[in-house]
DNA sequence: GCTTGTATTAAACAGTTGTTTGAAATTATT
DNA sequence: AATAATTTCAAACAACTGTTTAATACAAGC
């Protein structure tokens, strides 16, 4: 044992390390030397156990979904019993947690939502794996609100306006930052952000259910 | 005349590909020598010109919202005599249309977009001059619907909805080329989908209203 | 026609990048 | 204890980066 932090394995190090440098950085900006000095390890070491840089990142961002979904787990959403006004709050209470939390997650949240501002090859698996199941289970609670069978368009459209408007927390946060900081002080208030946002798409939806039993 | 491209100067060649080049990969993946390539100019031209890559990208950024206002001017919209969900319907048509259009402007938003979601120095001169007017019309237009002077924190959270739901179709164009292409197909798609985000909109902000009149 | 100031050029510079190397250190196996 | 396999290391590599240089080409002014 010659590193005083080798209590987790090397690997292990980079994978975390990666995380964090990437979604500081984004792909390009990170450097394998900054990923190593903070994990501690030799500039030989990522090429040692990834073989590349671009595949520890493919690593590191399939690392930083698991961590998503063990911390913030979409279980007690999934369960049909419970009224859909209820699940969609839920949806988003604890989509917009996932994206703020700065203390735990706001780093994996932030390497994932680069890499959908500004794709590389790994984006197809990650819609696949993680993107598409948590917009089917979006569309199944906004379907259930709208009332009967109704225009899979219509469902796609307002499905984009719920992750729009849950997104913008993330990817304006310099703007949100600057302007409305105030929005996004403390986690009361984050949840309070959460909660207008559903009321708002709650609101919309039903609207439209009502425009849809009269159509 | 040694360059048969050299219909406009060097200067307004390097500003233009700039644009381009910054658009397709970020301020640092952007490499001088390819813009000069493209421009069809020498590489020390950036130097002499602008004295820096630095400066070139900010000159290119504000390059960027000139040329967005000059094709999508909100004159029109800022006319207090038109009803706020007239005037709501048209910022959200030409925010949206001055995001998804490739054929003009998908350049220049994008370019905008990436700033937003990834700042550099350059953030705060925009977010002082392009920005906060268009903050100020559209919570202008909100606060109009709403009725009753309401509580500036939910205006804010409003704005940022609407605000969302717009920029998704910017942040996470990756996804919705994947999995909704219909969406934006054409111009008559993109229209659609504004509309819609609109009129889900204004339905959440009338039950809104609602709601401010009897509290 | 000469001078002055601007524009353009090829070449080089100094720094950083991801990656490779081959030896040394460590650990596991017999 | 000796051998084999794995891990770590400092050093170097080749490619690419933004920037500078100093020489050249060009136009305008007198």
């Amino acid at each position: 044992m010659t590193k005083s932090t080798a209590i987790e394995p090397a690997f292990n190090r980079l994978l975390q390390f990666a995380v964090e440098v990437f979604a500081e950085c984004g792909f390009r900006e990170a450097t394998v030397r900054e990923i190593c000095s903070r994990a501690n390890v030799n500039v030989a070491s990522v090429n040692y156990y990834f073989r590349s840089k671009e595949t520890l990142y493919t690593q590191a961002l399939a690392f930083a979904f698991r961590e998503a979904n063990r911390l913030y787990p979409l279980d007690a959403i999934i369960n049909r019993g419970l009224p859909p006004e209820q699940r969609l709050t839920m949806f988003i209470g604890n989509f917009l947690h996932k994206l703020l939390d700065d203390s735990h997650l706001g780093l994996h949240s932030k390497l994932i939502a680069r890499e959908i501002a500004d794709p590389t090859k790994a984006l197809d698996e990650i819609i696949e794996t993680a993107i598409i199941p948590q917009f089917a289970l979006l569309a199944e609670i906004i379907q259930q609100i709208l009332g009967t069978p109704t225009d899979k368009v219509i469902v796609q459209r307002c499905l984009l306006c719920i992750f729009g408007q849950c997104l913008v927390f993330k990817h304006s946060r310099s703007i949100i930052d600057r302007l409305y900081p105030e929005l996004i002080a403390d986690d009361s208030a984050i949840q309070a952000s959460a909660e207008h946002i559903a009321q708002f798409s709650i609101a919309a939806l039903s609207r439209f259910a009502k425009n849809n039993k009269r159509g």
